[in-house]
DNA sequence: TATTGTTATACTCTATAACTATA
DNA sequence: TATAGTTATAGAGTATAACAATA
């Protein structure tokens, strides 16, 4: 892969930033039906990965600041989607949790985007979808603060 | 890669949503100093890339509703970054094109967010920049309608 | 004083519904 | 009637600044 290797960071920036902004808009916009949105779910999916962490630790691990995640965290908590406790020895920190109603909102909605997006990947050779799953990390990675 | 093949797209969707929400938030609010919004960004690098179009064909492109692009294009265009025509056989068409003061702020800003997304770039190995471009045509499919 | 989180406020982003003008 | 675009309206998403409580 020559041509890939003489692209400058520079240039694939410009070629990375509109796609992203289109196929995020196109996930985000998905929620015809959903109960919960994109952020909701993220958030939820988050706590569930890694289990209880400070609201602080929260809007890190998303990329918001503190008072956006303040108010996610408000309207999950209003539907029991998720639960809070005073940390035990600094009780400045909320520790949030996921609660059961919660989990299992989480998992009936992933399942209907994973069913609407996973129509979308199908067009894709599995070349394609090896190539997609292995770039996962380095998202993952270009993502880190 | 056989354990790529083994994922199912479902998976995959599961593992990609979250990364690209996180990827989006950090790219678009990099905007400290920046003088657009990276909706009106891609919007003007759309018109600069794919020339003069109605307003219906740049919301089709950007994945939005008309209406939002209504809004989008009032803001440029108070600004004098687009500027529009009536179509000449078809009045109810508005064609949009992107201004000479449009193309030298798109210029100055793509290239203040391009060394912003570099520097992140660079910590990545070139393996792993060449599959991040090659893997750019993939998106580009899967955010098409 | 420093840190954690919230409240207050404001702007961006985006959609749906209803409308206007033109075809 | 159908289509292109706008206006009206509303809600989601997010930030910064100022504040309260706790360390």
């Amino acid at each position: 892969m020559t041509a890939a290797t003489r692209q400058s960071p520079a240039e694939l920036a410009s070629l990375l930033r509109p796609v992203l902004l289109r196929l995020t808009r196109l996930v985000r916009n998905q929620r015809a039906d959903m109960s919960v949105t994109l952020t909701e779910l993220s958030a939820m999916a988050a706590l569930e990965k890694y289990g209880r962490m400070s609201a602080g630790e929260l809007a890190t691990c998303e990329r918001v600041q503190p008072p956006s995640m303040t108010k996610v965290l408000a309207k999950l908590e209003d539907r029991g989607l998720v639960r809070r406790e005073v940390h035990p020895t600094d009780r400045r920190q909320a520790i949030i949790e996921i609660t059961e109603p919660g989990l299992a909102l989480l998992d009936s909605e992933r399942s209907s985007r994973n069913a609407w997006l996973s129509r979308r990947l199908e067009t894709l050779s599995a070349a394609e979808l090896a190539a997609l799953l292995s770039i996962v990390p380095v998202l993952d990675k270009l993502a880190e603060q």
